[in-house]
DNA sequence: AAGTCCATCTTACTGGGAGTAAGTTACTTC
DNA sequence: GAAGTAACTTACTCCCAGTAAGATGGACTT
């Protein structure tokens, strides 16, 4: 064995849910850097030390394994959301402090975006669900908050407002991605402007 | 062989270019029904009638089909979108003229729209960047009319803008899926009405 | 009408990765 | 220190994308 190995420590045993801990770790990384569908087990399994049938034994699939990565940052995701909303005065100050931790939250876990942005191949397969699960949650906060802020009692409407809302910032943090002086507030200031004032005062005929 | 051969006709030859739609067509149906990594190219390859080496020969690869499948869908909502707009009269009518083309199309098109949905695996490959082209063709047209009927001289405002209204279509066209009753006159509506008047007037506190 | 050319098409394979069966090793507990 | 079990491995199978090499039929020439 050379004398070099990389981590040539050799190879300790660890509990199942630090294991599994380090699992989704890795896997973050490596379905991030290659695309689902191009990472393969086998590479995981080596970068984390351990071998194949262990990941099958505790996430069942590769896409049981994909599944337990958006899980993690959905969770992660709704807790700095909902921090953030919840020392809102007002409507407006609610919305931007919404969008502003959406935002943040994007540039510091690119990796677990990336999970996001590029869906699963799996239609009607769980991941695929998971991730639709993902904008729901969003969906949900933010219609919850025009609910309680807002006047409107057509539920359609605030729904469609919604999801309205979520798309348009799923794009502009890819957007952002591509501009790398947008700055979170930046795009916050965007996404408010368009979003509470329309478009109409910026029309000339 | 058995007398109900479903199409026992013995395989006729076609030309390339006929060949080729034929195949683009039934990869259409064959990607939305099982999903990009669930088909095959053998299952594909066997309802059109042909050896798998073909689909090879006229596509390179598995993704290139999808490509191709995905460029003609593009195409089409395109065209069907710069149609809609050209007889406008004003900035507000381009804009519900456009949006409703795309609501209609998606609605006309699930198939082809589904394989833009249900995004590729496949980070930094063609594919992922062929639909990225899609949703930047979109987005170049709004950005266009928005700066031929708007003021505003902000290029990075007009972008910003014209990304968040296509991917908020994108969620309003699936949450339509969702809703049968939800017509594309309805979805155009709700996008309008957002859009063009934002949510400052629904704020009550 | 017979021969030549080449586009269309086929059979029969390789390689790689998802998933698994069955067995092995180290830690805990009595 | 023996038993029991959680953590782990080796060594496979099978499926599917992609390919090498060759067969076939129609169009065009002479």
């Amino acid at each position: 064995m050379s004398a070099a190995a990389k981590s040539q420590a050799p190879r300790k045993r660890m509990p199942r849910a630090q294991r599994e801990r380090q699992m989704v770790e890795i896997a973050e990384i490596v379905f991030a850097e290659r695309g689902y569908s191009a990472a393969s087990m086998d590479d995981i399994a080596d970068r984390v030390g351990v071998s194949k049938p262990m990941l099958y034994e505790y996430f069942n699939s590769k896409e049981g394994l994909l599944l337990a990565c958006i899980s993690e940052a959905r969770a992660q995701l709704r807790h700095v959301t909902e921090q953030a909303v919840a020392g809102a005065t007002d409507a407006q100050d609610a919305m931007r402090r919404g969008l502003q931790a959406f935002f943040v939250f994007i540039r510091e876990r690119r990796q677990a975006w990336a999970l996001v942005r590029h869906e699963s191949t799996l239609i009607g397969t769980s991941a695929a669900q998971e991730i639709e699960a993902t904008r729901q949650q969003q969906t949900d906060l933010i219609a919850a908050l025009m609910t309680g802020y807002f006047d409107d009692a057509d539920a359609g409407r605030v729904e469609a407002a919604a999801e309205f809302v979520v798309g348009g910032c799923e794009r502009l943090a890819i957007w952002c991605e591509r501009h790398e002086d947008v700055t979170p507030e930046v795009a916050t200031q965007h996404a408010m402007d368009l979003l509470w004032y329309g478009l109409e005062r910026l029309a000339t005929r």
